[in-house]
DNA sequence: ATAGATAATCTAATCGATTAAGATTATCAA
DNA sequence: TTGATAATCTTAATCGATTAGATTATCTAT
């Protein structure tokens, strides 16, 4: 593989001319510049970026840490992360929080071995706050962490599902149920506080019974539904934290040869393309997801470039899209 | 940031201990180590990762290419990938290829530039077989490409096809409608080819207007769907190369007032999450996507390591799996 | 005591691109 | 023709980790 020396020879002039035509930073006079091209083409020579980050101490690399690829609503997300970062020409290195169960939490390690320049945390835990503090490049989004100077996006989760609960009040129903994402994520408790203060200002008093606690997946949806249509008074409504679970929970309900949302109805979260893909298609609400990515990477581009970031805590809103899984209550 | 330098002053050794001390690679006298361990602890050290990378002339991150973010399919086999390449200590950056539309293909600029390791095509098309020519470093998966010797791994898309389409037969369907997800696709293509062959076998004539392309989306199974309901005589079954495709052409169906499957039967191909989600739920032909994945990596891991690969064009079988979509046909 | 073997460590070069500092050349005005 | 200025290019150092080859210390066998 040739590298600048040699093509430093073959155009006869020094390594830095052929690295300022390379870069394009500093003049380079035209007759010289088409020499080093042509030396370049010749020797069928590509930089190698090895050395290139080496000398700049800098990757170009920004690592997305997804909670759960199993998940689809983050590669909305991904999406727009994606978009941007072709845009300022940054690579997108992705983990799996999933496959690190147990194991500690190394992903700041990329950082300070340099091997990324910056870290995209989709979604947070309580967890993650102590390895955070400290690390500028960082940033979250979909969720945000209370009390770290951290830039993030996301919906308005609290109001977005006060929205939605008042929906469901207002189609007559009283007997509501919630199904969690994870009581420890912040987003979905953040959701769960909504729906209580609804609840609340309605003044129902809430039912213990109907807090369920799921993970955001599809199987969890039908599970903590299954346990729902057991009690002795089930639910008439159940408003599940992600469109993966509430397709769970349709699914569980259609099998025990209810109807959805005739006999009981169900809400979701997320507004994914699975939400109308499912029959009945799915109410929601809708995250404006690719927003969110490019939000995401646009500040954390910021960052990078040592900008200061105009708005460090980004909140867009919800909004509900009413489809054909939640109908009117008729006690 | 401290570095070697620093790390190996303040333990009193050279730079060439505490490498050996970072790598294990060599000896080193236990008393020496812990005092370089203890240099390490107290200046925080955290190894540069570009200085390894460009001594050692070779990055460990593997580019996967996905042909398309919005289709879940290959987050299936992402997953395996994932898993596998954890186990290698391998880092997974990914690209969308839908971003790239219209731009040449310079995912091998990667190679060359050594930012990456290898690269693991999801899907290819004859297109790129030039450009893939001549790199090693190269694996396939999910399909394949003739005349090339690239490592590959995928499902006998023929042959799985071949199956659906008997079933579909043998349940008395004689107008089966195939919509593909891309004619220049190599994998729908073998499935159309299965398709074809079943229908020949049985004696019966192929109509063109049921043969109708897609791109793998929902929507476009949509779309298809509708043109085919639109024909004077619409097919009793329709079998879509993908299972979002058949979520689609489900959608479609029953917008039109018709049910599934006692109107039409439909069946998919993939047999992911949404598979089981919609209603009714998708026969379909199950692709082992995690296990996809893993042979994926794997065989990169051999390519990197300089390993003769032990069966280089790697074949799994589809399993026909049957849930509520298709039903049979009284005429 | 000494050569030879072995283990531990060090010195200095290396990977490939970039760039600061300095050298050289070209251009122009006086 | 000289001096000043600008344009262009070169030399050599640099980024941080690794390693070939040299050196030193330690031990064994004679």
């Amino acid at each position: 593989m040739a590298n600048v020396k040699d093509v430093a020879k073959r155009a006869e002039v020094s390594t830095a001319t052929v690295s300022r035509v390379l870069t394009g930073r500093n003049k380079v006079n035209e007759e010289t510049k088409q020499k080093v091209l042509a030396a370049m083409k010749e020797l069928n020579y590509q930089p190698n970026y090895l050395g290139k980050q080496l000398r700049e101490l800098r990757s170009n690399n920004i690592l997305v840490v997804v909670p759960d690829f199993g998940n689809t609503f983050f590669y909305e997300v991904l999406q727009g992360i994606e978009i941007q970062a072709l845009e300022h020409h940054y690579e997108i290195l992705i983990k799996n929080m999933k496959n690190k169960e147990g194991e500690n939490l190394d992903y700041f390690k990329y950082l300070h071995q340099k091997q990324v320049a910056g870290i995209i945390m989709l979604t947070v835990g309580e967890k993650e706050k102590l390895e955070i503090i400290g690390n500028d490049r960082v940033v979250i989004a979909t969720s945000h962490l209370k009390g770290v100077d951290i830039p993030s996006i996301h919906v308005d989760n609290e109001k977005s599902a006060y929205k939605m609960t008042n929906y469901l009040l207002a189609l007559n129903h009283r007997k509501i149920a919630f199904i969690s994402g994870g009581f420890d994520t912040i987003s979905s408790s953040n959701r769960l506080i909504g729906f209580q203060k609804a609840l609340k200002e309605y003044g129902l008093e809430m039912n213990p019974q109907y807090i369920r606690e799921g993970d955001y997946s599809f199987e969890s949806g039908i599970r903590e539904a299954n346990n729902l249509l057991e009690l002795d008074t089930p639910p008439t409504a159940i408003f599940a934290a992600s469109d993966h679970m509430a397709a769970g929970v349709i699914k569980s309900i259609q099998r025990k040869g209810l109807r959805v949302p005739d006999d009981i109805s169900v809400a979701g979260f997320d507004d994914i393309e699975l939400a109308s893909a499912v029959t009945p298609e799915l109410t929601t609400i809708s995250q404006p997801a690719f927003q969110i990515g490019e939000h995401a990477m646009d500040m954390m581009h910021q960052l990078i470039t040592g900008k200061k970031i105009q708005n460090k805590r980004r909140i867009v809103e919800g909004k509900l899209i009413i489809r054909e899984s939640c109908k009117i209550y008729k006690g």
